[in-house]
DNA sequence: TGTACATCAGTGAACGCGCGTTCACTGATGTAC
DNA sequence: TGTACATCAGTGAACGCGCGTTCACTGATGTAC
């Protein structure tokens, strides 16, 4: 077996073409977007697309990993950073928590998508599934310490990382839905405090 | 103007390319879905469809409009039966919001695609937003007197029903990721009944 | 209740476009000397 | 560092299919007498 060449083209052209999926992709949605308008905006033709992917659906499940990943590792630097500066408080933490899990239109839009897909396409429930517990273990990893730090402790760490992923994902279509209204960002706020209140209690002997 | 005369077979036609339409979006995504597979699936040819609807566009808007009209009255009824029979404590109360919310996995897809839909067509997003406040009044409606039977009160109803819709829509996720899975599902009950705790306090004087 | 007529509702063929997919070809890139 | 060669990577034309959309036509439905 002779390994192939890969030129430092290729990359480039594998990048744009996948930059312009995740624009395409947003705009169009994914059922309505077509291989010739993703090459059209990467500027390539779309003989390009089918020397680098085999199909849409191809393309869409490795934007979509790409994407996860990236957020996950600046999650992770998040929580790096919060290593060294501990919350002060259960709201300072919510803060922090805001900030990471921000709410991102184009994103948003594309994921509702991609789970639509992924709940009829066996295979890719499975990725999902996986993604959603990558994202448990990481905010257990980080829940424990964050709330140690002001006397709380966590009764059960799984119920409570489930619980600020459905909020997280729950509150986000209201902030898109009425985008702009700030009474319905301090509700996501809100109820971030409430579940972090009643998921955790204050730890006997600290 | 001469009025137009109707007959009996256009509102079964209507009728069947809108049903055969739910289930070809369930199966094939909104953006994947041909008027041709909807007509086909219904037992009628394309031209049927056109001397019916303007545009697929339309008839998925009719279609989700159809049932979230149907939601509403169900849930409604649901609540006059309430009337009639009070709960006797929160955890029934939460028992019986599960009963009226339930999750359905092909409308769990046809609504994340549709809110995606939505969110990138102006028009479109009014009318979403119009759902979820029929939906938060509706709520607002029901939780004030549910509640009061068991001597809590709600300061803020609208934080309230909104918090409620959010546990709702981000927990159904859950469901669907790992259907099956008890403990997911009692993870959304449990959250529910921990925002029903947090967002409710013991009426003085009651 | 039956019949004749007007209008409605769906048929099915036809047209054409957009686009997925393929592939021989050419210019770009990397390698070896 | 330069050159020759092999292989890679993207081009662009070609093919054909699926399907959106239209429309003249026919059978179904309702109405009036």
């Amino acid at each position: 077996m002779t390994t192939r060449r890969v030129t430092k083209r290729r990359g480039q052209t594998r990048r744009r073409l996948l930059d312009a999926a995740m624009e395409v992709f947003a705009e169009s949605g994914f059922g309505r977007a077509s291989v010739e308008e993703v090459c059209g905006r990467a500027g390539y033709t779309r003989g390009a697309f089918y020397s680098n992917f085999v199909s849409l659906d191809e393309l869409f499940l490795l934007m979509w990993q790409e994407r996860t990943d990236a957020f996950i590792e600046a999650a992770e630097a998040a929580v790096d950073a919060a290593e060294r500066d501990p919350v002060g408080s259960l709201e300072e933490g919510v803060e922090r928590l805001l900030d990471v899990a921000v709410v991102d239109d184009a994103w948003f839009r594309v994921q509702a998508e991609f789970t639509a897909h992924a709940l009829r396409t066996p295979g890719l429930r499975d990725v999902m599934a996986a993604r959603e517990r990558r994202i448990s273990e990481l905010l257990m990893r980080v829940l424990d310490r964050a709330v140690e730090h002001v006397g709380r402790r966590i009764p059960d760490r799984e119920a409570f990382a489930d619980a600020l992923v459905a909020v997280h994902e729950g509150t986000a279509i209201q902030c898109l839905v009425e985008p702009g209204s700030r009474v319905v960002r301090g509700r996501r706020r809100a109820l971030f405090l409430a579940v972090v209140h009643a998921y955790t209690e204050v730890h006997e002997g600290a």
